[in-house]
DNA sequence: TAGTGAATCGAAAACGTTTTCGTTCTTATT
DNA sequence: AATAAGAACGAAAACGTTTTCGATTCACTA
């Protein structure tokens, strides 16, 4: 059942049919009505493949996660999906499993799928960014999120990284810690490099010298990593009272390891998170960590892909605007000393 | 850049280039070579809604989920993604928010995609099925799986509710559990009643009698839930040895209360889950759950949908099949009583 | 009565492919 | 030299829409 066979059945013609399932206004009511009801009674069902080829407007949308097993990106996908699904779109979702290569290859088909917008959030090895550049020049939008390319201009949505490790580290040395531990990610991807960053300036403007020795490395960022990594600082013998993780399953992985060795948290040794997964809030003690709204990040991104859509359909200048959303700092009893209530 | 321009640039009809483009036999190799080399050089990127539009393939399917904030739902997302891209298909995602209505309307939406194939796991409002007759008349193939509907004949991918849950209270009765709680799910879906009966069988084949005040509905499936729920049937002065809860955050929500009243678990009252959650093994007590795993479920889903489009490309008779995927039980701390080593 | 304008309709081109089937060209065989 | 067979190519239809622009109708005004 297409238009045309409704056409030849009422003997209206096609162009007719398509207006009148269109809601064009030149076409008689009572035209649009016998359509209308023809199509409803037989089950018209248009196809819109064909009407996107027309058109060249897919409704439809790619969105490029690093990796599915990460509330994080899950939220980010529940915003993207409920934003997407009030507009009318599509949203094809694709993960890159941390892979550039793959990464690349999946580009490569969204193009050909004639996606109307490509969100990304870059993979732990990429390497290299001429991939986006490809997109742009297809005339399909970009929009980066979380893990970005500053290089490559395009519209961003993310979160002050530096600011809130600030923030997190600053609140270990309000409740009096003085000698951190950092177990941060890789060392590439911005991310991470701008937690390192804000950790180690909220030591330096509360006049504590940093020490190499306590940042290690947790680039996989697992449960099992924050274990290990925790543990061979104890073991090494290296003092320190809190522990500022890169990731919320770090984290607890190094609360493991503390109540294994008996250490009392938050006493002893503070911790705090980063991302607030559902866990965090289960574990015991219940982890301090940063919240950053996925929900509201995947809305943010679906926004402004529509708002560049918009400005390019009416061939205004397209603003690339990066928008930072704000993130706050969840205090939980793995910080909350009892001298503090 | 499209296939016809190439074809006047080169000199080439259109139906050659074509060809080259898609490895078909009858094209000398130099000329394909030129093809080839062209397309390359000048970044010709094939427009696939194009190629779907005539060959009535597009390579993508439908995957709805009745919500997103579920680490079983998201793991079963993975699995599905995982296949397809191996497979060479895309895969829209669509949540239904547990809405009637938004199902079937992302079902009328998915087929006027002309998607391959629609994976559905029920809402749990959905109190009609005709939705789902839709999209096989219109010769789509459906899978269903979880939360399923026995009357539509569908290759379908399940988990045994029953047996789960009855392994979970077996378990419970083997170290010594009586007076057994079972936090429910809504009264409908089938997975609700399922576990209930399970529950219930296990009850009754180990002669203990079942008591209806025992059994009390957690619909929403959360945390709050499970607390408040516990903290009712202690309040009323219920006496209860064990907690088996149809979801792990259900569970976890007991296991709060619990330890709020300074009820111990395991001894006094053991708690199981059900669905393997992330942060179920970070729990204090750490949770005894039935692990479903959703990539394999996920991984299945796409593999029947392969099965029944070749059926029915190469037309031979499509086969409607179910297929149960295991689940064990994962035993932790809030069943390990001390005695049992 | 002629002319004007609005309302309604339809022809046809276009979007970018795939695929059938017939044509041409080579080469080998007799 | 005639023919057959196979290799390589191309014309054209088709997939199901949208949209422009001209044609037709009709009521109404001057």
């Amino acid at each position: 059942m297409t238009i045309k066979e409704i056409s030849k059945a009422l003997g209206i013609s096609i162009s007719t049919v398509s207006k009148a399932l269109n809601d064009y206004p030149d076409v008689n009511p009572k035209t649009r009505e016998r359509i209308l009801h023809f199509a409803k009674e037989n089950g018209f069902v248009p196809n819109k493949l064909a009407a996107s080829l027309r058109t060249k407007e897919s409704k439809t949308v790619g969105l490029i996660l690093p990796n599915t097993k990460n509330d994080f990106f899950n939220s980010i996908l529940e915003g993207v999906l409920n934003a997407a699904e009030k507009a009318n779109y599509f949203v094809l979702v694709l993960s890159s499993h941390e892979s550039y290569e793959e990464e690349k290859n999946h580009i490569a088909k969204l193009l050909q799928q004639k996606v109307d917008g490509i969100f990304i959030s870059l993979s732990e090895d990429t390497y290299d960014v001429s991939h986006l550049e490809e997109i742009q020049k297809s005339n399909t939008v970009l929009i980066q999120f979380d893990k970005i390319s500053k290089i490559i201009d395009s519209s961003k949505v993310i979160i002050n990284d530096r600011k809130a490790a600030y923030t997190a580290t600053q609140h270990l040395i309000d409740i009096g810690k003085k000698n951190i531990v950092h177990l941060r990610g890789p060392l590439i991807p911005q991310v991470s490099i701008d937690r390192f960053l804000g950790y180690k300036s909220a030591l330096e403007n509360n006049g504590i010298t940093f020490d190499p020795k306590l940042v290690v490395s947790c680039p996989k960022g697992t449960n099992d990593e924050g274990y290990h990594e925790t543990r061979k600082l104890v073991e090494n013998g290296i003092a320190f009272d809190a522990v500022f993780a890169h990731a919320d399953l770090v984290a607890i992985g190094a609360i493991n390891l503390l109540k294994e060795k008996q250490i009392k948290i938050p006493e002893e040794v503070s911790v705090v998170g980063f991302s607030n997964w559902l866990i965090s809030s289960e574990t015991t003690p219940s982890l301090t960590t940063v919240e950053q709204s996925g929900a509201i990040i995947g809305q943010k991104i679906f926004h402004h892909f529509m708002r560049e859509r918009l400005q390019k359909i009416s061939s205004t200048k397209i603003e690339h605007l990066t928008e930072e959303v704000p993130t706050h700092l969840i205090k939980r009893e793995s910080t909350r000393l009892s001298l503090e209530n």
